[in-house]
DNA sequence: AAGGACATGCGTCAGCCTAT
DNA sequence: ATAGGCTGACGCATGTCCTT
């Protein structure tokens, strides 16, 4: 075991246990939780992939009982021990459902609470559009749509606009916002002295015209068609390679959405883990207090 | 100051789960 | 059956603290 894996293993083996052990508080297996979880670590930590690990944990939860048999698993058995535990979402609601105190995760976060209203980044592409400048606009729906610039970093690069179709916008025309991300991580939005109107041709062949709002001149037109439309092997690679790139942006935003959701659920464990406590001393002050009343000493 | 230990966060991959 | 979302695991980078 390298010093990196070794250190890596020491650390989320210490967490995993912290967190299976405050949830066994609450369905009351502590036990095969720890265990389970502890053998998972071991093995994944050996430098072997998941799923051979996840296998030989199953081995290992069955030779707890019969040391001497071999690594043939129950199927049942492996897939109750391989089963994905519930998003932490959906966890911590369940949790909030049990305990009122405990805020719910909402679907959609409203972290930046700088953000005007109508401004929704990151929808779900429906479909992707590439400029003669190599840019990528991706059209959600609902109306959203993103801008990405090609290769390196996507999220840097990222770029929302959404439709502000509540105003009078021209005939075949839509103005929409535009937000980009500086380097300091800060969203910076475009105010209508700086909006843009994108023009929609319909057609074959949709095209797309970024323009300034105050000259009639396109900064960029969209040339490219919708995927379907594909054919020769060049642009069958470059499609490939648009969906891979797409598919990492949505991965690495649904990556930090994960851990943002999974420090909430743990702070949240910790916060009722603090209560519980207060209670359970109580009760316990309680039951002393009780036991003085019902048997007085006899001097 | 140098270096090790540790914490934290990120990007990516792989696999499971779920909605369609 | 399949696409897409979610999340565990891994490797890496960076920052902080402590020891020498």
């Amino acid at each position: 075991m390298s010093k990196c894996a070794k250190k890596k293993y020491i650390k989320t083996n210490l967490r995993q246990m912290t967190m299976e052990t405050v949830e066994s508080q609450h369905d009351g297996s502590v036990t095969a939780s720890l265990t389970e979880s502890k053998s998972a670590h071991m093995q994944t930590q050996t430098g072997q992939n998941s799923i051979p690990a996840l296998a030989q944990v199953a081995t290992i939860a069955e030779t707890d009982e019969s040391a001497e048999s071999e690594g043939v698993i129950d199927s049942h058995k492996r897939r109750e021990i391989l089963s994905r535990r519930p998003s932490y979402r959906k966890i911590l609601n369940e949790l909030s459902s049990d305990v009122p105190g405990v805020p719910k995760i909402e679907e959609e976060k409203s972290e930046e609470e700088g953000t005007p209203p109508n401004i929704a980044t990151m929808a779900v592409p429906t479909s992707i559009y590439q400029t003669s400048t190599g840019q990528y606009i991706a059209i959600a729906q609902g109306g959203t749509i993103q801008i990405s610039n090609p290769g390196s970093d996507g999220v840097q690069g990222l770029q929302a606009l959404t439709m502000t179709n509540s105003g009078a916008p021209p005939p075949g025309a839509t103005i929409v916002q535009y937000a980009a991300q500086s380097a300091d991580g800060t969203q910076q939005f475009f105010v209508p002295g700086s909006q843009v109107v994108v023009q929609a041709a319909t057609g074959d062949m949709p095209t797309y015209q970024i323009r300034a709002p105050t000259t009639g001149l396109p900064q960029g037109v969209v040339m490219a068609a919708s995927p379907g439309s594909l054919h020769s092997p060049q642009q069958l690679a470059e499609e490939a390679t648009r969906k891979r790139e797409l598919r990492l942006m949505k991965n690495r935003e649904a990556a930090k959405e994960c851990r943002r959701r999974k420090k909430e659920y743990v702070k949240c464990l910790e916060s009722r883990v603090a209560v519980l406590e207060v209670q359970n001393k109580k009760l316990i002050e309680e039951l002393e207090t009780l036991k003085d009343i019902c048997s007085p000493k006899t001097n």
